[in-house]
DNA sequence: CCAGATATTTGCGTGGCGCGCATATTTGCG
DNA sequence: CGCAAATATGCGCGCCACGCAAATATCTGG
């Protein structure tokens, strides 16, 4: 069902929200425009806005797709397997780097995680990425709660285990953002954040 | 130390986030221009701008300065009072109509409520809603943490409990938009989503 | 494998927005 | 009262979001 239309329109998606993110954590924000954004992907500027509605919306939609898949995955789990692996292997599957991101060349890890985090304080960003993650966890809990047999309208769980899987990723990623040249591994932070969140984030040894 | 300067600028401050919300909820969102809102506020256009980066903005500053407002509030409560119960004051503070909303007439509460759900609705305003609650929830997380003596870097209480008090705030503005005329009157619907968070939301009886 | 149906891309035009800058006005303070 | 600092305003510029219609690409049934 997946015809040569809808790949096309994913990859265009995906290299408008790369594009704009390499884009503004090299040079600012407000110092790429939308048309910039375009020509990376290879699109007139009009079509920008045939796919999001806002330079802050492309650049957060890469959080957003990755977190949609990352539900998407878990429904293709195993029914058997226990739901924090299953969760853990949906979440590390998003993670393999994509065609998109090899075609542009990066920084080094020390320079980008600095633009990363200049990106990311920008207000204007912060409200947009908000979003992405209520609706991301919103689409989780509901794979959650079809999981588990869990139901969305009484049941407080599965909304609590998409918040939890949700926070997970959201500190590993913001811990690979903090380390140092060489960068951890982004795979070891989530299984570890994951792990950690299962385990029902026990006090550690002191 | 609340000269005329200060409070002049929170009435405006204040007018504009109200004439914001007012117009918007009347005529929705992309029928109300800046240039709208700043006369109905009776400042220039330009001014609007010195307040406010966006529309956006404006419409979810009244949320955020009320949420700042409660934190500050708390802080003033008698240090004895139980905590549950100077958040629930803290919060119901800042429910009481202003002279900006008591100016403009509005409409019957059946016609208003549906506009601010429509308001509510709008993506272009959700980010800037949330945003506004992150900022808050910390500020409220930090005056909890002062007035309990807890520790914001390394105990979840405070979060956990500005989290919760943000939410029952939430949820019976929700409740309030969602009541028929003649509504439920806000004070009673927050005083009781207060009591049942402070009680560990417990089963109710069926 | 073709032709019509359907979906997507593109160019163009328009109204509005966000903000820097210079200027006028207001407020605070000795 | 008069000066310094803060705030409001007017003007102008570059950019953005999006409606519309024409061109182009993809899909589907025969």
């Amino acid at each position: 069902m997946t015809g040569l239309r809808e790949r096309k329109k994913a990859e265009t998606r995906a290299a408008l929200g790369w594009a704009a993110i390499h884009l503004t954590v090299q040079r600012g924000f407000d110092n790429v425009r939308v048309e910039d954004i375009a020509e990376a992907a290879g699109v007139s500027p009009r079509t920008f806005n045939n796919y999001f509605s806002s330079k802050a919306e492309a650049i957060a939609s890469r959080h957003l797709d990755r977190s949609l898949r990352t539900a998407a995955a878990l429904r293709e789990r195993p029914a058997d397997e226990p739901l924090w692996a299953a969760l853990t292997q949906a979440a590390l599957e998003q993670f393999t780097r994509g065609p998109e991101v090899e075609a542009m060349p990066s920084p080094p890890h020390d320079q980008w995680a600095a633009g990363v985090r200049t990106m990311l304080a920008e207000p204007a960003l912060q409200g947009e990425r908000l979003r992405a993650v209520a609706i991301a966890e919103a689409e989780l809990a509901a794979a959650v709660a079809e999981r588990t047999g869990t139901d969305l309208a009484t049941d407080m769980y599965p909304r609590l285990v998409a918040a939890a899987a949700s926070a997970a990723v959201a500190v590993a990623m913001q811990h690979y953002l903090d380390s140092a040249d060489p960068p951890a591994p982004i795979e070891r932070l989530i299984t570890d954040a994951f792990t950690q969140v299962a385990a029902g984030l026990p006090a550690p040894p002191r």
